[in-house]
DNA sequence: TTTGTAATCGAAAACGTTTTCGAAAATAAC
DNA sequence: GTTATTTTCGAAAACGTTTTCGATTACAAA
């Protein structure tokens, strides 16, 4: 079980590796003769390029490394298949890793990254992340990085985002609309822009409405493997706490669909007495029962959008060439189904 | 922003490479002061050894390669992640590519991580996958291999799985014991082991009751992207041909799933008129209404698992030891929930 | 014949490590 | 003082490729 090299096809050719390694290349300057030969040759003796050796000596590997929060996750599950699709297409392969949500782990792992050299650096931060030095640092060593959905709008990097705050308002409006008066917000943790810019989309939405915001309605969750359950607490308390609430916007699904159960359970109609709108649009809320009215946030495409950005880059830097970073904006949209009121007309 | 080596700490210490390298890696050969002023230098400067390099000199990258049919699916995705956990702490790192259930695509990939000289790799099979040319390549190269969940009995190589067979036969027994007389089943496709054995245990656990085996009940789906539509389709087939149907055992939750809304949107109740049992339980059928009653299978356990197998292997290739492969099979629990009747006692 | 041009090849350096082996220096033993 | 031993170091080879640049050959032009 030798591996072949280079070296072995020029043995038996008795020609140089120079050659062979040209011939396999389609080098101008090697005989038509010489390529027939040396390719037959290399294929039936089934020869591979040593990656290490390549890597080497071209000093890069077509390889990225993504770091995401969590990996079992219905949007990041997409996203993560949509890198992946669009990584092959370039030959590139992806190397995952899962910062859990801690910002001691994200370090870790994007200095881990740094060392193995990948070509570039696609991320998106953990909720316990709030200093960006290991960000930069891949910056100050022009590697390419590219953040998707959860950003951080100081770090200077190309960024693929959905715009929370309008998809909030949008999400809102709806609620508004159908004539919810008493509108409560379930918000995430506070340090994510996304969780921000959700809760100022709702905020805005209420004012522009003429509804007085109330901050004793906004309730925040952590959004981490308890989300199910935090759902589920959050409405028992809103429930002691206020009794006049008649529509939910929810930072995430899976935090709606523990809300809806917990509604269930204590009697309370859905959407009749209360409306809930959530946000992402995991398979599961068109499945339950009331199906969850929610903002369709594209995974699969940020995904891919976010592959080609990075794409770009690591090609720009290969020809020397500077960029400037990019920001892009997907599109998102509201689908409309049960745990929401058909409107009054 | 040049990268600092071996070769830069050496000269402004005006040592060799040689010892820089032995002293970083803490050779007996070096005095306690010199390995004192390099690991000093070594740090100030930020030297990180060059992954190319060592791996060309050491023929290992500890980076592992996983193939997998589907990325966005409860089970799968639990598996990633326990590998991924498992494999940080042994110092790691994992490729993900996804076979899209195609064996085209998955010789592919085995091939691309064989030219990577990944250290080893993990495969859980495409349903598409009848020959094993692909993966008894990787065995000549004695790369190490292990196969999970989706495996093949033929291939020569360590196994991680479930008793599929046990657990099917004890979800059939279930519904025999609540008094279904009539119990269908939802396989999946024709060629994967692990629908074979959840077909044998359901009709084992039918013969051992005395309850004739009736292949009219058995329905086929592929449980590709579109199994909640296959699992509505079946059940809306099921009603048509047959009227006495009392229980379903269905192959995936997924399917089963989308079995239930069809029967509910046709005015089937459930658990009343039809039980149904999944299997694998995926979050959200503890969170449907009627909650499903199906088979637990430890996705995490089962990543963890499988990287661990697979690290022996390395490991013991390293040091030219020579390994037996072993099957290792995980244990499942039947899940009852409110999908299936309780007994009449 | 000489000169020029094109076609074909290979030696050698480089990428940055790791590791073997021998040399030199320092210390100990006699 | 000589010899033996230990401590400390570095030269050099190797991992397998890529690429530069010069050499060689063949052949056409003069």
């Amino acid at each position: 079980m030798k591996i072949v090299t280079l070296r072995d096809i020029a043995e038996q050719l008795n020609i140089s590796v120079t050659t062979v390694s040209k011939a396999l290349k389609d080098y101008p300057d090697v005989s038509k003769k010489t390529k027939l030969q040396v390719k037959e040759l290399a294929k039936t003796l089934n020869y591979k390029p040593n990656a290490f050796a390549v890597n080497l000596r071209t000093r890069e590997s077509k390889t990225i490394g993504l770091i995401i929060p969590v990996i079992v996750h219905h949007f990041f599950s997409n996203v993560i298949k949509g890198i992946i699709s669009q990584a092959e297409k370039k030959g590139y392969l992806v190397i995952i890793l899962q910062s859990d949500e801690s910002y001691e782990l994200e370090k870790k792992q994007v200095e881990l990254l740094l060392s193995q050299r990948v070509d570039g650096i696609i991320i998106s931060l953990a909720n316990g992340t709030a200093k960006y030095d290991h960000l930069n640092e891949v910056i100050n060593q022009e590697k390419p990085l590219v953040m998707f959905d959860k950003i951080a709008k100081v770090v200077k990097c190309s960024k693929v985002i959905i715009d929370d705050r309008k998809a909030a308002y949008t999400a809102t409006q709806h609620l508004i609309n159908i004539g919810c008066k008493r509108i409560a917000h379930f918000r995430g943790a506070l340090l994510p822009q996304n969780s921000i810019d959700r809760f100022l989309g709702y905020k805005k939405a209420l004012i522009d409405n003429n509804i007085p915001y109330d901050p004793s309605l906004v309730y925040i969750c952590e959004c981490g493997d308890m989300s199910f359950e935090e759902g589920k607490k959050n409405a028992e308390q809103l429930l002691t706490d206020h009794d006049d609430v008649d529509g939910i916007f929810i930072n995430t699904d899976l935090v709606a669909i523990g809300a809806m159960t917990a509604f269930q359970e204590m009697g309370i109609k859905i959407p009749d007495d209360i409306s809930i709108v959530g946000f992402s649009n995991w398979f599961m809320s068109s499945v339950i029962s009331p199906s969850l009215t929610t903002i369709n946030q594209p995974g699969f495409e940020m995904g891919k959008t976010t592959f080609k950005q990075l794409f770009k880059e690591i090609k720009a830097r290969k020809k020397g060439k500077t960029f400037e970073p990019k920001t892009v904006v997907l599109e998102t949209d509201l689908i409309v189904r049960t745990s929401t009121k058909t409107p009054i007309s």
